[in-house]
DNA sequence: CGTTGCACCGCAAACGTTTACGGTGCGATG
DNA sequence: CATCGCACCGTAAACGTTTGCGGTGCAACG
């Protein structure tokens, strides 16, 4: 079902088929109904392959995430929820959203240079940033729009949205030492991810800051998952000089951490504060209750979307408003896990 | 950089390029190399879109998945591990795998048929299946080549991969009455999805083999979720006539399970006994541990690579298999939720 | 030497669109 | 009645490929 086979159909030419389905101005309303009315009738759908050779752009919007281990860590829904709100804005604009895996045995930069080389997209967002990433500069190079899910140090100015890293371990730092807490230790993870790096500098001001020594001894990197923090807190209660709180990069290490601290016969929260970083509806779960953050994953993605068309030159006067750059703020919001010491 | 830019850089013919670079006979090798040399050095990537047009065909396979709270509940990790497995087939290939998420706002079926119709891909994976699903209908009636994950009731013969549901249920009831348990509860999804029709039957079927009446006051169904399998084991503890086990149909129910019989002051296992679906890390890291049973899913995903394949004509020489069917093994893991009772 | 066969390559059509351009018919205007 | 403008529509080129067909040159053969 081509718009030719359309066209004769209705016994008028492609170009008028073409004008009546796309609203252009210089067509019979009379002909544009017969159009659309046919065009519904025979199942005529525009084949994307002719359309972008035309045009030279796909409607396509793609979404690179990678499927080992530590993106696997966020575990969950996270990124369930974050497509669900690209797509919320996507729909208004006719755009698709797909998601693009990069499996593990391939290289996160390889990936994108294909995806991107193809001309299969016409934006595309990449998650999971290094500190220095070569895909930002190779996008940039490139001149295709992008939004990064998370900062970076690499190149020059792009789009970016990224969860407040400094903010949450600032405030986890300050409201443990509230709570009479000196000796606090940092779970963090061991990849090259650049939120490593921002969630560390700030825990070490905000140590500074309140007077306390760095250690770097109870500064830990392990894999963010369930077993790494099963790893992290056994390494923690080994110590000759124990901690008496840890936050967490990541909340899924909360559930190991948990489980070391029942296998020592040891409480959450009385015996080690913790703070995690996402209410994920596993950690709502925990027992006691996590002290973590608020985030809706869903506002990420929309506010991710509307950054990326804003990039886009055809959207721009529905999104003026240029490259932006967001930290995206969290809501602490206590749990049991954190009482005061001694108390 | 297109093709002809390339030839005429070579003072050659295009047809002569496309020739080299797509490895047919009659070209000199001697003119193929100076053509491959010239493609890397200009960084020449064939345009999707012209090729597609041109053969009519994409080397691209959509997954289609739905980020709808019950999807979620297999969380990202699930799928994440699937897609990988995919690709390690797809990648002997040339194949691109595409996830396309179908919005909480959409419609599962729509949103098929928009994919499809567009000519955006060349086969298809369809998760979530439900007992009367359309979308099976729709690509068989199409004929464009798909395999679903999960069985289904509709329409004709297609290739479909499923958990072995059947066992899973019966070999947890004969386990828990071996281990003293005579009413056995289940927890299963709400959704129409159709694995919770065969959930639920072979729990009946499992139950009259050992000479249990069917109870529907203890089989619950509700959202699969931490917070539903909170309210599940919520209505089991007010029953008068209290189950000793329990089977589910999730392992994320478990940790809602768990949160609920804490908050009584009961334990698992020894209070209700519980056998979860798979062991997800989740459920590893639960204390104590949930008895569940091993999956490999980055396996299903090369067995679904496979059986795809085997269904288009084009890779028939290397997966002469045709349409298959496959219900996929899982092995109990015993874990502490389930011990003999009153043991 | 004429013919044949073969290796290699160029030509051009075709895939399904969109769109600039020009053409037709018609009402309005002078 | 001649002219103009306008609304509408058809024509054809172009996007980047692939591929059937035919053509060239050359070695081998009778």
């Amino acid at each position: 079902m081509s718009i030719k086979a359309l066209a004769q159909h209705l016994n008028i030419s492609i170009g008028t088929v073409s004008r009546a389905l796309n609203g252009r101005a210089d067509v019979n309303p009379e002909t544009r109904k017969r159009v659309l009315a046919a065009a519904e009738a025979l199942g005529y759908v525009p084949n994307q392959s002719g359309r972008s050779l035309r045009q030279g752009t796909t409607n396509v919007i793609g979404f690179t995430i990678e499927t080992n281990i530590e993106t696997k860590s966020q575990g969950d829904t996270f990124f369930m929820s974050v497509f669900d709100g690209v797509q919320t804005v996507f729909a208004r604009h006719q755009l698709d959203l797909v998601v693009l895996p990069c499996s593990s045995e391939d290289d996160p930069f390889d990936h994108v240079r294909r995806v991107v080389s193809r001309q299969f997209v016409d934006g595309l967002f990449i998650s999971a940033t290094q500190r220095v990433d070569p895909r930002i500069d190779f996008l940039i190079e490139r001149g295709i729009p992008f939004v990064t899910l998370g900062r970076s140090q690499s190149g020059g100015e792009h789009s970016w949205i990224d969860m407040d890293f400094e903010g949450v371990a600032a405030g986890a730092v300050a409201r443990l030492v509230a709570r009479g807490h000196r000796r606090i230790a940092l779970a963090n993870t061991a990849s090259g991810i650049n939120l490593s790096y921002i969630f560390e500098d700030s825990y070490r001001r905000a140590l500074a800051e309140h007077g306390i020594d760095y250690d770097p001894d109870i500064v830990m990197r392990g894999e963010i998952t369930e077993r790494g923090g099963y790893a992290i807190c056994d390494r923690l209660l080994a110590l000759p000089d124990r901690p008496t709180a840890v936050v967490l990069v990541n909340e899924s290490l909360a559930i190991g951490i948990y489980r070391r601290l029942h296998d020592a016969g040891l409480m959450p929260g009385r015996d080690m504060a913790i703070i995690g970083l996402r209410q994920s509806p596993q950690a709502r779960f925990l027992s006691p209750t996590l002290t973590c953050h608020r985030l809706s994953l869903h506002d990420v993605g929309v506010e991710l979307a509307q950054s990326l068309l804003a990039t886009m030159p055809a959207y721009r006067d529905h999104y003026p408003q240029g490259v932006t750059q967001k930290i995206w703020p969290m809501e602490l919001v206590p749990g049991e896990s954190d009482p005061p010491l001694g108390g």
